[in-house]
DNA sequence: GCCGTTTTCGGCCCGACTGTTTTCAGTCG
């Protein structure tokens, strides 16, 4: 539903970007970037819409409506295309360097006709930068610390964009005359934060129509190998994709094997030995006699080596087969369970939808729930006031209950300032049903004062959750310093919960934090921090983090009964044990 | 390029931070 929106909010993207580099006409960029965001933003699928249809869209006008068009007709953009001819992609894509903007990325190709990441990283090691104008010794260090974030991410892409591409191919392959089983394996299905290639399965008979159904695919930019038993190719958008096609006797072991980890497979391999079986991806053998003993579902090949089925997202050899000997593997949150979304905005600030729109999407979902918490005056950018948000509560408490019986609650995304104050005193906080409270700047403070800043919000009687806890945007901004075995403490003696946040670049906590803070005791809550209705659906990721942290509802706040989380919300004020 | 009106052109979320400069441009949220 949602793929053309994206492909046209990226192509806007890509205009916006090619004007903000050639120059001279910011307002027009800007332009783009806000239709860009509206589209990618909207609930319906815009190939659908005509030219009246798509103005009706807020940001999107004559101009803009006719270039969709012209792309949904003719799969380009004739204006584009032209933009495109003129600057390098290269050069684009250093913009995607933190503290690398337009005009830093132009002066670079201009002076230097450097065109790519790789060429302005020889550029800084020869000494070349040093003459040009705007840049010294800071910004070569910035630049080349944007780099090492970028190289670190390794050429990986974001779960939400690998899971995208994953299911529209097993959904094609499912289609597919003879396909009795489909399914997306390796670090996708463990849900990893990254995703380097995919590994897509089918269980079939004959494996030749599956194979070239993947190399025809629109998105198959170059076939890599095409065999009978797999089958790679690279998308346009330079993902591989490996297929492999197995009988459907095999299927269960297949697919254990493809989802990994390597560790954890490593480990089911040596319980396997250990009992005199060999297990590989056909299946689970006798040693001795090679006779087959399980192989037809995952489920059925753990249990012959003693164990539960466990879930893709503990698969990391962090305790999970050890668990599950034991009969303790945790019943992991999934999103069943998640009773509303705790973080969310609406137009009010940054948000794209409407409150009512939104509130109609939440209800959709089936939450029992749901919260709408737009930033506070300190984002300054948000144009908040006392009067706005009070004028929104009065609209939330008309709302409340008349969508499937839906409750709301009102709350706010406040700001973590330096010092740990947030935007409103006491007297105001207390009339929110929740507060969220957050970093939004000021990233690099010491570790010594950011851990005090940060353990005083949670000491704040008003702050419920802290939101996307060490700020960090994957592969493009590192998490804050601070000392987060003592914000764990703080957090879990004062009954403030850390969010997980759902947005694909963030997924913040992340996994590893998550299994840290839980031995402290804290609560969590998993959150969308949705800015439009398409995101409130960027719910599954966050589950999935939350599920490889190894949580269960008890854990997370949102999964509870509303009496249950209020409850909580009252913190110590409702005197709770210090 | 969009929007909204003051109905046909002028404003477009605004402020802080950083690094390079010596008064400001670029980037970010």
């Amino acid at each position: 539903m949602a793929r053309p929106n994206e492909e046209v909010e990226a192509l806007l993207q890509e205009y916006a970007d090619l004007i903000a580099i050639t120059g001279g006409e910011a307002f027009k960029a800007r332009a783009y970037e806000k239709a860009a965001r509206a589209i990618g933003g909207h609930p319906t699928d815009v190939s659908r819409l005509d030219a009246a249809g798509l103005r009706e869209i807020p940001g999107v006008g004559r101009s803009i409506a006719e270039k969709v068009v012209e792309y949904f007709r003719t799969g380009r953009v004739e204006t584009i295309e032209e933009r495109r001819a003129r600057i390098p992609n290269g050069v684009r894509r250093l913009m995607a360097i933190p503290t690398l903007g337009p005009k830093k990325a132009l002066a670079l190709y201009e002076d230097l006709r450097i065109s790519s990441v790789d060429e302005l990283a020889d550029a800084i090691k020869a000494e070349r930068l040093r003459d040009l104008k705007g840049f010294g010794e800071k910004t070569e260090a910035n630049i080349l610390h944007g780099i090492e974030l970028m190289r670190q991410a390794g050429g990986r892409i974001l779960l939400s964009a690998a899971m995208e591409t994953a299911e529209d191919i097993v959904t094609t392959l499912s289609g597919i005359d003879g396909c009795e089983d489909c399914a997306y394996a390796g670090s996708l299905r463990r849900m990893k934060e990254t995703v380097g290639d995919l590994d897509i399965l089918v269980a079939a008979a004959r494996s030749a129509p599956f194979m070239n159904a993947l190399t025809e695919l629109p998105a198959t930019a170059e076939v890599l190998v095409h065999g009978p038993k797999k089958t790679s190719v690279r998308t346009s958008e330079g993902l591989q994709v490996d297929l492999r096609v197995v009988r459907p006797a095999s299927w269960g072991a297949a697919l254990q094997y493809f989802t990994g980890s390597k560790a954890h497979n490593i480990h089911t391999r040596t319980l396997a030995v250990r009992a005199g079986l060999k297990l590989s991806e056909y299946g689970l053998f006798e040693t001795e006699s090679g006779e087959r003993v399980a192989s037809r579902t995952e489920a059925e090949v753990y249990e012959r080596l003693g164990l539960p089925w466990i879930p893709p997202t503990l698969r990391e050899d962090r305790g999970e087969i050890e668990a599950g000997l034991r009969g303790e593997l945790p019943a992991v949150v999934t999103e069943d369970d998640i009773r509303g979304d705790l973080h969310t905005h609406t137009d009010l600030t940054d948000g794209l939808a409407p409150l009512e729109d939104m509130v109609t999407a939440a209800a959709a979902r089936g939450y029992a729930y749901y919260a709408v918490t737009d930033h506070a005056p300190d984002m300054s950018m948000q144009l908040m006031t006392d009067d706005k948000i009070l004028a929104q509560r009065e609209r939330v408490r008309e709302l409340d209950g008349r969508h499937h019986r839906m409750r709301l609650l009102h709350g706010t995304e406040l700001n973590i300032g330096p010092e740990g104050d947030v935007d409103w005193p006491d007297d105001f906080l207390r009339d929110f049903d929740l507060c969220v409270a957050s970093v939004h700047s000021h990233f690099g403070l010491g570790r010594d004062a950011m851990t005090r800043r940060i353990v005083r919000a949670c000491e704040n009687p008003y702050v419920n959750v802290i939101g996307h806890p060490t700020t960090r945007l994957i592969g493009r901004r590192p998490g804050i310093d601070a000392d987060f075995d003592e914000v764990f403490a703080v957090c879990a003696r004062t009954g403030t919960a850390l969010e997980i946040n759902a947005q694909p670049d963030r997924l913040d906590l992340g996994d590893e934090d998550i299994l840290r803070a839980k031995e402290y005791g804290v609560k969590f809550a998993v959150d969308t921090d949705a800015h439009s209705i398409p995101q409130l659906a960027h719910l599954r990721y966050g589950v999935g983090t939350a599920q490889r942290g190894w949580l269960t509802t008890d854990d997370v706040i949102n999964t509870w009964p509303l009496r249950r989380l209020r409850s909580f919300l009252r913190k110590e004020r409702a005197g709770r044990p210090a």
